[in-house]
Order: structure tokens, then C-alpha cells, then sequence
DNA sequence: CTGAAAGCGCTTACAG
DNA sequence: CTGAAAGCGCTTACAG
């Protein structure tokens, strides 16, 4: 046996890969796909030997490595990552983890964490939750156990539940938490900065001449909100503007909460001449409640976002918001999780660098009148 | 051996559900997830007994099926889908595939097709593609080859091609189309009449009296595009109204693309009192040329439009459009792949019926003015 | 650096 | 109706 591996492999070595023995070649191509016994067969070596080249294992000679490599790409072979998975005790999925946030935010994440996964041979699997329901985080543990899943990327306000990390910790699943503020160890981070971007839209503001303003916040139990409205609060501080506390409102991250809470602050006096709703949702019902109101944008008021979701570009005027570079932020949370993989396949994507969001000017803001 | 497996069964079977020997529960409890081992050993039977049980074969005793089950569920048994999938050569996961259209048609569909899927051992897996790539076919070839789907559901515009619809049904993989029309057999089919809303929205906006009409459409290239917008001329033409071709504009499905077209048509005399943009997007950008030219919405120009998106709350006033049921089109849709499964674990959801989409009647629209 | 044996947790023939 | 054997396509110890 060992005798005829080498009698093989020397003629498979001296060969061009193109020539390869038809017999051998044939019963490859009829079945279907071909497995790791036929990459051995073809290739003379064991099927451990294989499986050390899949795997990139250091104990494999260059020559036999290139060889079967070569032979691998040739005829197509890919392992099967049911059995893989199977061997190995876990699988090569990633779960994508998230509660109702906006539909756009959603998809470009995973167009993101589909960038990092492309041929790397892990795949994304959604998994939608409710974090107010009592049960959220068994209904996680379970999905996570039953799949055996490499890791999973949380999402606001999933991402922000230090119950559910601990979770995946005690169970030995890789996370990585997209938020705001770190709230964990690097290596499990993503963060957003949004209290930067506050204080960037409070400076923007102040430097067109606005003195009168207005806030709209998410809930408070999201971290994103208390860091967004913060930051702002904080900038305007920074340059001598204390908002008063009547002119700050707790909405709810809706198009309703942005109509009731611009009702609101525009029945004040003195009137606030710009308005900064926490997220376009409810800037666009800023936008709503000022034109029913005979206000216009720009002219008697400001407005100022935050998503840069299409919704932004979309009203008239074109609301300023602030850019998150969402599709980025999943393909960067992907790298994080796959990082010092071996099994690894193909290319990987680029490496990550520090995200940071920004203002994105448009039409909705001018300086004040008079 | 098989008298042991009958002393065994005895105790188990008139023993109460709770009174498990302590030293097979313990087994089973502290190495983390039980095995079909397991659960043979503890109710006594042989491992495939329990298989067949697992996979509702109609050769087991009843009483047989009724105690392993109370096992099963009782140690919180789940069979290793990676395990099953290996031996059955293919995995439980559906593949969702789609080309680019707007997130929260998306999003929803993910929703939809995940409600269906609860508790059935089913995951999915979510792949976007250009279809406008030459080699994208390949790409889900290998996709769908490598993960051995149980079956993919295709959305628009991929859904429309016959190409891609012959490969899978080439390679063996199970598939559901989404699309206006029947492009396939039944039993691979999700019709969502989109012809039946385009005639809807015409006799709408004729009974409210508008007689110059503009119609903004989709590329020609998606099949909704001439569904949405051949309905409308139908429906028209019906009740008497011819619509002149330079009232037609081929739009992309895009903001922009909106925009131009009621330039365009806002500059035709007569001009038209009322728009049906056969996306909301469009009419979106309706809005926008509208208002940049001083008219006045519902007042100059009634629009309607198409998909019902969360931005047709939102825009000011309220745009009147065509509601989808998406989330309940993507259950269905899973629906139907799942039927006739043997393996489904768990409650199936609601059965299928007719998807009919209707005019969602808001703000936007009123009779023409004199 | 390389390989033969055993095993991951299930299932499909094949017997009874 | 039930079970023992072999196998799905990989990997992990264990030898050399």
C-alpha cells in the first residue's frame, strides 16, 4: 500500500495537472461531488494528509501541500462542512442576532457580514428576536446549541443585554457585540462611538447660529439613545449652551414618537429654531409635524437625523443625518469573530480599523432666521 | 443483549415519566447535550427505534413511539442536525435568495419565511446575488451544492429567471418562485397578482374622477413592472380611458428615477392630476418634483403608490398605496417548500391561502380640482 | 512529516 | 414491528 501511494505520487507529481488518470478522474466527476477519499486516492496520500492541508496544519512537507492542493482545485473539491462540522463538534455558521431594529439597518448588516463570509465556507443564518419577551435568551441558548453555531454577531439591543453575553460566554460561544460604548472585552467589541456623533451634531449646529434647540432621543433603556443624546448635550455644553430639560423628549425610535415629540418641543417658547431627532425615523416626523404645522424646512426649522437611511435622501427637503457605515460595521464584526481561524478558506476580507461615524450635510439645516 | 433491552423497557414503561435510573439521567445531563445513544439506553430500545420515531415511521408500536417521545421530550432530546444531514446527504437549512430590492420587503420576507420554520429544525440561510452578473448562477449553484439545501425561495427579481429555475431543477434543489405571475408548476409557485392591484389603483383614481392620468413603471425587465403597470392601462382602457404612451415613463424602481419621471410628466399639457408610481420609492420622488415645483399634494396631484413600505407613513401627506402581505407571502413560501416533509418537528404553521394585495387608502389622493 | 484506527450522531439497506 | 452492521465525510488521538 505504502509502496503504491509513492509509486503515485510520483507519477501525479511529475505530471501536469490537466493529465491526470482518466479512470480516476471519471469516477470523481459521475457521482456528484467528490469527497476526501478521492482527493487522497488521486493525490496518493492518506486522507489524514488531506485533512492537514485542508486545515493548514504545519505538518504537512510544501511539495505534498502544493500538490494536493493543486489537485484539490482542479477537480473542484471543497469539503463538506456537515461532516466537518459533524468531526469537528461544531458548525460553520454564524448567527446573525437581532430585535426589531430598521429593515435597512438590518440588511446592510448582513450584506457586511456576507462580505467578511464570502468563500471562507461559513454561511449567515438570521435569527430574529424579541428582547422583551421574558424568554429571549433560552430561545438564543437553544438555537445556538441545536446548530452548534462558530459564533454569533449581536445587534442593538440585543448586543447591549450583558444577560445574554453572559449566556453565550457560559456556553462557550464566540460573540462579538456591536454597541455604542465597549461593553465588553476588545476582541468581543464592535464600537460605534455614537456619543462622537452627537457631539458632532451639536457643534454643527451651534456653528450655524441655532441658540434655541431641541432634542428627541430613543428610549432610554437603549444605550445608543442615552450616548446620541448625550454627546449632543454634552457638545452644546462644550460651547456654553445648557438645553433645558423641557426641551429634551424621550421618544421611542418611531415616526409617531418624532411627530408627538416635535408637537411638543415647537409649542415652546421661545421656539426651538433646529430640531436633532435620534434616529430619520422620527426626524421624518420632525418633518410631519412641522409642515402640518405651517413650518418650514429649513426656513423656520432645522432638523438633523441620524442612520442615513435612504428615508434621509428620500424627504424633501433631503434630511442632514448622521452616516453610519453599517455595511462596513457587519463585515468588520464578521472579521472579529472569524479572527485567528484556521479553517479558514480563501482570501480574507480587509482589515478592520476603527469605524467612525459622521454628519452628512444635506438640505434640512440653515442658520436661524433674524 | 436483547433480553437486557427488555427487562429495561419494562421499568421504564411502568415506571413514571420522572423516575429515570439516576445514573443514565446523570449521563446524559453533565456532558452537555444527550445522544440518540442515549435515549436508546434509557428507554431501552434500540437506536434506531428511536430513529424511527424521530422520522415518524409508521413501524413502531404505538405505545413504543409514545414512551420514547415522553423520553425525548422530557431529557430535551433534539436530534444533531449536522448528524441527520451527513447520513441524509442534505442539511435543514432553506436558502433565501434575492436580488436587491428594497430592505424592507427583505427584511419581512425573512420574518415571514422564519415563522413558518419555528420549531421545525429548519434554519435560514440568507443569500443576496446580482443578478446581473454573468457567472451568478454559478454562484448559487455552488451554494446550494456545497450547504446541500433542503430547498431555496427565490424573490424578484431572481425569482423571474427561467435560467436559474432550470439549474436548480437540474441539481435536485427543491425551490419556491415569488412572482406575479405563474412562471412554474404550482407547487413551486407563490403568484402575488400584482396585475390585480394595477387595475385596482386605475379604478380608484377614475372613480375619484381624475381623467389625465401619468404612470411612472418599474424597468421592463421585471416582470412586476409590466404586471403593476399593464393593469393599470387595463383597467384604464376598461372603463374608457386610453393613456396616451408619453403619460408612461419607465422608471428603475428608484428615488431618482421618481423624480424624473414626474418631471417628465408634470410637464405635459394637459397635465396629469394624478401619478401611479408602481414602487413607493418612485413615489417618493414624485413627491419631491411635485413639491419643487410648488405643487401641492393631494391638492395639484394625487399619487399613489406601490409596496406599502414603511416610507408611505412617513412621507407628509400619506401616501395611498398597494399593501403587501410580505411577512405571510415568506411563511407561505416556506410553507410550500416544507410540503409533505416527513422529518418536520413540531406544529406546522397556518395553511396557505390566496395572496391578494389591496390599495392601502391614505392622504394622498383626492378628486381633480375643478 | 505521514498514516491506520476509531469516532462524531445520525441513517440506509438488510435481516429477522 | 425491531435490531445489528455498515456508512455518510470528515476529524481527533495515537503511532511511527
Amino acid at each position: 500500500m505504502k509502496k503504491q501511494n509513492t509509486a503515485r505520487r510520483k507519477t501525479a507529481a511529475s505530471a501536469p495537472p490537466s493529465q491526470v488518470e482518466p479512470g480516476t478522474a471519471k469516477a470523481m466527476t459521475e457521482g456528484g461531488k467528490s469527497t476526501i477519499n478521492d482527493v487522497a486516492r488521486m493525490a496518493g496520500v492518506s486522507k489524514k494528509t488531506v485533512s492537514r492541508v485542508i486545515n493548514d496544519s504545519p505538518l504537512v512537507r510544501p511539495d505534498t501541500r502544493e500538490r494536493v492542493q493543486a489537485l484539490m482545485q482542479q477537480i473542484g473539491y471543497a469539503p463538506d462542512p456537515q461532516a466537518r462540522g459533524l468531526a469537528f463538534r461544531r458548525s460553520f455558521l454564524i448567527g446573525l442576532i437581532y430585535d426589531n431594529p430598521t429593515a435597512q439597518y438590518i440588511v446592510n448588516m448582513q450584506y457586511g457580514a456576507l462580505d467578511a463570509l464570502r468563500n471562507t465556507g461559513f454561511e449567515l443564518v438570521v435569527h430574529p428576536c424579541d428582547s422583551k419577551s421574558e424568554d429571549y435568551i433560552q430561545g438564543i441558548r437553544s438555537f445556538v446549541q441545536r446548530q452548534k453555531l462558530f459564533g454569533v454577531i449581536l445587534i442593538p439591543r440585543v448586543s447591549e443585554d450583558q444577560d445574554l453575553a453572559d449566556a453565550l460566554r457560559e456556553m462557550g460561544c464566540r460573540y462579538v457585540r456591536i454597541a455604542s460604548i465597549a461593553l465588553d472585552e476588545p476582541a468581543r467589541m464592535l464600537q460605534t462611538h455614537d456619543r462622537l456623533a452627537g457631539i458632532e451634531v451639536a457643534n454643527y449646529l451651534e456653528s450655524l447660529g441655532h441658540r434655541n434647540l431641541g432634542l428627541i432621543t430613543g428610549p432610554r433603556r437603549y444605550r445608543s439613545s442615552i450616548e446620541r443624546g448625550g454627546g449632543f448635550i454634552d457638545g452644546l455644553a462644550k460651547r456654553g449652551i445648557q438645553l433645558p430639560a423641557d426641551c429634551a423628549y424621550e421618544g421611542g425610535y418611531t415616526f409617531e414618537s418624532g411627530v408627538a415629540g416635535a408637537e411638543k418641543l415647537l409649542q415652546r417658547t421661545p421656539r426651538p429654531t433646529a430640531i436633532f431627532a435620534c434616529n430619520d425615523e422620527m426626524a421624518a416626523g420632525v418633518y410631519k409635524a412641522a409642515l402640518r404645522m405651517g413650518l418650514s424646512i429649513p426656513g423656520d426649522l432645522s432638523v438633523v437625523g441620524y442612520d442615513d437611511s435612504p428615508l434621509a435622501s428620500q424627504l424633501w427637503p433631503a434630511l442632514s443625518t448622521i452616516h453610519l457605515p453599517i455595511r462596513d460595521i457587519g463585515r468588520q464584526a464578521a472579521n472579529i469573530l472569524l479572527a485567528g481561524e484556521p479553517a479558514l478558506r480563501g482570501p480574507r476580507s480587509p482589515p478592520n480599523m476603527a469605524v467612525t461615524p459622521h454628519l452628512s450635510v444635506r438640505d434640512s439645516c440653515q442658520p436661524p432666521k433674524g
